[in-house]
DNA sequence: CTGGATAATGAGTCATGACTCGACTTGTCC
DNA sequence: GGACAAGTCGAGTCATGACTCATTATCCAG
């Protein structure tokens, strides 16, 4: 994972500014905000911004699987329940991860990234079912979909604090019941 | 709810085409449609269907009212937990109301029709109540978060049969035992 | 039947946004 | 410090898609 090795010292700073302002552009606006504005974000030419990611989706796919390992290692900090809870609260900020993972006319294929979360998720479900927390009937892939269609909900209902706590309360109570 | 009594017989005929192609094309395709799509598939010029529905939005309000309607006459032949199945299962089928639901890029606003359906979907969380189906702590806020948030992950998840299944188990053993 | 109002047509306008490329700048290696 | 590859710049190209409007066609009341 050396990354950027050969590339002009400038050429690496660019780099970072422009993932960086992509992140927080693409964040708060969704994948829909123009690869200009990022550019503009990021202090560079737009043709800056092509000559490191040659095409908008290859950018997205970057920021992606930034953003994909940054939540496993969160999970690590975790239990299943706190996961959900802290993911759902930040569907609306990390709205990149969210729109992505919904596929929003973008295809982006990133096998590896999506399964080391699925793994970490799948620790986490296990954790949970050993101490009982968990219905020993509920698999892993009911679990990432409803993980999924919470924060999408999250995103795109604006969830008050009450809203996004009651909501929890029902999914968490069918974990545990069956 | 008299509509169009003063259309001329063609105009009425081409305004029916007209949303039914919309319903048809967004449904398959999502809202990103264009409107010529829209157009071609109705058999009209664009500028037809830009004189029955002036903005893009104007259309896209039509159809889902049209859309929202029809859930609300759904409701009145299901429970609480068949029509979240049904809604579930048709979320790939009706991507309109669901990319609408979920607000994505266009901004619509339909309080009578939605609220219509909040009042269906209100009084099946009542009834399941008083059947003992549902937990007495279950709001009807909570319920449609759960109802959108899964048709939005069935939507961009592509579940097949079995994990919807799951999914809804788990969700419904929620709404029984809390 | 027919005149005038109503509607349909579709080529054109305009804005947006992804992507290109030739002129220019800058880092790096000797 | 000079040369050249590597990188940056940004005006320009191209495609797309919402929306317009002058012209033509169609309906229907009298």
């Amino acid at each position: 994972m050396i990354e950027g090795t050969s590339l002009r010292a400038d050429a690496q700073r660019n780099r970072a500014r422009i993932l960086d302002a992509a992140e927080a552009i693409f964040a708060e606006f969704g994948t829909r905000a123009s690869t200009e504005e990022v550019a503009r974000r990021a202090g560079v030419a737009i043709g800056t911004v092509f000559r490191h990611f040659p095409t908008k989706d290859d950018l997205l796919a970057a920021i992606m699987k930034r953003l994909l390992a940054q939540l496993v290692e969160e999970a690590g900090k975790h239990d299943l329940f706190t996961f959900f809870t802290h993911l759902v609260a930040q569907a609306a900020a990390k709205k990149t991860v969210v729109d992505l993972l919904a596929g929003s006319g973008v295809d982006i294929r990133l096998p590896d990234a999506v399964s080391h979360l699925e793994e970490a998720v799948g620790s986490l479900l296990e954790q949970a079912r050993a101490a009982g927390a968990v219905a020993d009937s509920v698999r892993l892939p009911e679990t990432m979909a409803l993980l999924t269609s919470l924060c999408q909900g999250a995103l795109h209902g604006g969830w008050d604090q009450q809203l996004q706590a009651r909501t929890l309360t029902v999914v968490f109570a069918g974990l545990e019941h069956d």
